[in-house]
DNA sequence: TTTTGATAGTTTTGTTAAAAAAGTCAGGAA
DNA sequence: TTCCTGACTTTTTTAACAAAACTATCAAAA
């Protein structure tokens, strides 16, 4: 019983691998139930007897990479000494892996309005374990009186996590391109470094 | 002769204040040129004497809000108490732009990335403007005392509206929609001044 | 110089048919 | 019983094209 559960659990990492680097190169539309069953040497139908269809299967892939992701996260909460550190460390992180995995979002840039709420939660989720991570670092920063006591710091946290996310979205859409160069990286990076500096210095005494 | 000009000069501004009416209530695509000169009870063929096409009439309207935005910034500059009211004034004049002209902006949600050169140039004398409010008012604060001197200014102020744009992208992709809807404005009004708040205070000594 | 009706040219919209891909299923193999 | 497939059906995408709506032009009149 066991075995054949832990069988068809290999079977079904493999199917997330090939699937994973199918949308990561062409994207979820240009990507084929036929191609994917052709990278594992399987039939189409088998993929259906594993995953119930294609956005259930991206779904799949994509809660992966965000469990991966938040397990990262998860490892380092309470490892900072200090509150910049930590969101050093969460800027670097989000960073890579938003990086490294472009091509798989494009779902997102085709669906744009209406996708299906299960990923919205799979964001959240991302999104609260960021939050978390900080949180838990501004109140370890607040104990040790390093700043200034708020009644809210999940508010806090969140309102500089989209400021963050601001500094990236100015720096790409000055002009016609999708993405950071590698030339916007540096510049980028900076930028955030000097936003969570004044900022934090916001939150001293 | 210079009747003359003055009657077209009176002529083109009665067509855009049509035209402004028309697209503010039902956005660029739902206006159709018929429908503008119907307003003036004159005929289409008498807006392409005056306007080259229905884009540039579009412009033209864009340019005057534009132009009205950036005279009532300049008309502020050098009378605010402290670099917060400064900042106050920026975001509650850029709240008020963006509610008031709502619906005039569904331009930019159609066209999404590939907008004429022309728009982007206006927005970028937009961005000039409260750049130069803005980094008039940090100079006389840092002359003032009341914040540390840094060696670039402007910078500061970049990265500061860049961070407040970033407020905007954030609450929208929250939303599930490409451009915030009115009911998110009051939030990221809010939400802005809570930002500029720490910043400023990050500023301070 | 200003204005317009008529009309030319272009874009959008709606329709349809073919192609491609998603998704299903009866039945065979392990 | 679980795993797997080829053949099949259904749905979606694509291409082609005509009709409609709209933009844009122009000769000629006021």
């Amino acid at each position: 019983m066991a075995a054949v559960n832990d069988h068809q659990d290999i079977k079904r990492e493999k199917i997330l691998e090939a699937s994973h680097q199918r949308f990561l190169h062409y994207g979820y539309s240009k990507t084929t139930m036929n191609e994917i069953a052709g990278d594992l040497s399987m039939s189409k139908a088998l993929l259906y007897y594993y995953f119930p269809d294609k956005s259930q299967l991206y779904i799949a892939v994509m809660r992966k990479l965000a469990n991966d992701y938040i397990k990262n996260l998860e490892e380092h909460i309470d490892t900072f000494a200090n509150l910049k550190d930590a969101f050093v460390f969460q800027i670097n992180t989000n960073h890579d892996f938003i990086v490294s995995n472009y091509n798989f979002f494009d779902f997102f840039r085709l669906n744009e309005q209406n996708l299906p709420d299960t990923i919205w939660e799979i964001v959240e989720q991302v999104h609260l374990a960021e939050l978390n991570l900080l949180s838990r670092a501004i109140k370890t920063e607040i104990e040790r009186g390093a700043i200034k006591p708020v009644e809210n710091p999940e508010e806090i946290i969140d309102l500089l996590l989209d400021a963050l996310h601001g500094i990236k979205v100015s720096a790409v859409s000055q002009k016609k391109v999708n993405f950071p160069r590698k030339e916007h990286l540096d510049e980028i990076h900076t930028k955030r470094l000097l936003l969570i500096d004044i900022f934090i210095k916001g939150l001293m005494y």
